[in-house]
DNA sequence: TTATTCAGTCAACACTTGTGCACTCAAAGC
DNA sequence: GCTTTGAGTGCACAAGTGTTGACTGAATAA
């Protein structure tokens, strides 16, 4: 997947000549190449919950929440590339299970930083369908975000675009929009 | 691609048999499977460059702007169901050639979003750069949703959080955002 | 020591795949 | 009326595909 396929189109043969193994050999380890790719989003959304556990532990420290967060994430990226390539690949390209498993991991997360949400004080005067929004506007964002972080950038940027600085940007963006939401009857007509 | 496939993993004999001709056929009219994505791409760019021309003229009309553009891309979409079922599947997961063209056809949108914003007054305050990163995250959100409002629904939903309204107040959360955000200085410590 | 499980192998099967070549035949242009 | 083109066909090929069943040897458990 490295050199630009979809998990979709590789086939079993090909996984295992990689793995250095018979074809045959697959199936001591895999019922089928679906199970294989729920194996791999059960991994990366391992490594990504486990990662938000640190960006909550470090929530206290000094410095801006979200680009101490940000930081963090981006990390955790680079770390295991190759497990987000696949995440930012199969999100929405995948088969229908491997779809389907990448929408429950994106719940739960929502769901997780709903909960965050809830306890940060700025955000009290927010209903709980609100801050369902809320929460699933940063997790679109973060996850739309992926493919910008692990494909090879291209072109050098010129520094101020940088993912991090963008991201960071853009999520800003949001939680000032939200701090300043006062209710359904607020429009912009 | 209707029952769930990716487009990478689409064969030219599938294609030809679904065309209801044989497979050498198929040569009479593309190249290879990329030059076909390459037309595809090129297609639902057109039918979605041609929807921001409509939400252009249509922004004098009365009612919240936002909610009006959202309406009538939402129409748009479900019109052209399988164009941009097309494009919320490859728009990450084709192959390069076809991910490079996804790439540049966001640009040429973003671009054009970056001049309709620079017309608002309530922007008037954002320096190119910033504005830039709006764009982005504007464009960003609605092909993150992409995939929600093609997908079926699955089960019902509390149509508080049907797709629209969803797209609604999170483009709102942005945009206020951006009326209220003072500058580089400020943040979130 | 013996029995069981684990991870690997080999050979074979019936398909499907991309592509080259030579052919037909209706429509369009002159 | 003749000719050129566009879009289709049939045949053939080598290569790759998922999956089966029977086998092997090492590690582990009894």
């Amino acid at each position: 997947m490295d050199s630009g396929r979809g998990f979709g189109s590789l086939s079993l043969r090909e996984v295992a000549r990689c793995a250095g193994i018979v074809p045959t050999g697959f199936y001591r380890h895999f019922e089928d190449m679906d199970a294989l790719g729920l194996a791999l989003v059960a991994e990366v959304g391992e490594t990504f919950r486990e990662t938000i556990r640190q960006v909550r532990h470090h929530e206290f420290e000094l410095g801006g929440v979200i680009d101490a967060s940000v930081r963090i994430f981006l990390d955790a990226v680079t770390a295991n590339r190759s497990q987000f390539l696949f995440l930012a690949r199969e999100q929405y390209g995948g088969s229908l299970l491997v779809r389907q498993a990448v929408g429950a991991l994106r719940e739960r997360i929502t769901a997780d930083l709903v909960a965050d949400l809830a306890a940060m004080p700025k955000l009290q005067h927010f209903d709980a369908p609100a801050q369902n929004v809320i929460a699933d506007l940063v997790v679109k964002t973060v996850f739309a975000t992926l493919p910008e972080l692990i494909d090879p950038p291209a072109e050098p940027l010129p520094t101020h675009a940088s993912p991090e600085v963008k991201m960071i940007e853009q999520l800003r963006f949001i939680f000032i929009g939200a701090k300043h939401w006062q209710g359904l009857g607020q429009s912009t007509r």
